[in-house]
DNA sequence: GAAAACGTGAGAATCTTTCGCATTGTTTTG
DNA sequence: CAAAACAATGCGAAAGATTCTCACGTTTTC
């Protein structure tokens, strides 16, 4: 059950917070922007303000619960911490998201960062193109 | 002269553009936001307003003379296309940027993109960490 | 040189995200 | 289990970045 990892989180159990992560869980396909969320909140008929969807999210992602992704084109999108790090191609004509991990470009970045003497704490690699299913309709 | 860069993307020559292709040059180091090329335009007593500048960089982009940069925290930055592609390092400190580029890196890009199905048309790595300056004040 | 086309500054508008605060809910204490 | 102690919420206002609108000035066209 969710509630325990809200808990652990050190976060007080609140309606909000339950939805929210339930959310996230049942769209683990999909990465949602803060907008998204609150749009199903209102779908399923429930009083959350859109501040507070921000709010939640924000706590969530301080508490490594969810990842905040920052694809080009305004919004932030959010998506379950699913404890392995990947990266993402993005379709630039429906938005479609494919994750992907490659080691070798993961050794590569602690390489460069070490040669120019940074202490890594973070990347984002981020790959636009096309997707096939928006390639036939070209 | 760069009046010819202009002419050469489609564009008229005009005051604010020359101005604000001359502050790029001049600050190849640094990656400038709309703001900070604002703020260079009413130091040297320039009137141009600040819509000009978002109009003037966006123009310049889609005519491949500058590239955006999409960083962590708000803000687009912009530097001069300098013809070759190049990714970024970022100090989560102070901001710093550093460049590189890794063909090996590259290469796997393009096999990944290619095993997803994905036709690739752009994409933006970025490694966040603490340079070496920041490194010695914790 | 008049008409048409283009570029500009100023401020309004938009979009995403955050804040302030009175109210309500959760947990702790006794 | 009620009260105290404290945290979380909803709402509207505010903020920050960027874009739009539009009246006006400049350039180009003929
Ligand atoms: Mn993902
Ligand atoms: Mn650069
Ligand atoms: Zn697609
Ligand atoms: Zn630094």
């Amino acid at each position: 059950m969710e509630n325990q990892q809200i808990k652990r989180a050190g976060l007080k159990v609140t309606a909000p917070r339950v939805k929210i992560l339930g959310i996230l869980e049942k769209s683990r396909k999909r990465h949602l922007s803060a907008e998204d969320v609150y749009k199903q909140l209102l779908s399923q008929d429930e009083e959350v303000g859109l501040a507070t969807v921000y709010r939640v999210l924000t706590q969530f992602e301080s508490a490594g619960l969810v990842c905040r992704r920052n694809f080009e084109g305004g919004q932030s999108v959010f998506e379950l911490n699913s404890g392995d790090h990947h990266d993402h191609l993005v379709c630039v004509k429906c938005g479609k998201v494919v994750e992907f991990v490659d080691t070798l470009i993961e050794e590569r970045q602690s390489q460069i960062a070490a040669d120019k003497g940074f202490r890594i704490q973070d990347h984002s690699l981020v790959i636009y193109g096309v997707c096939p299913g928006c390639q036939s309709q070209d």
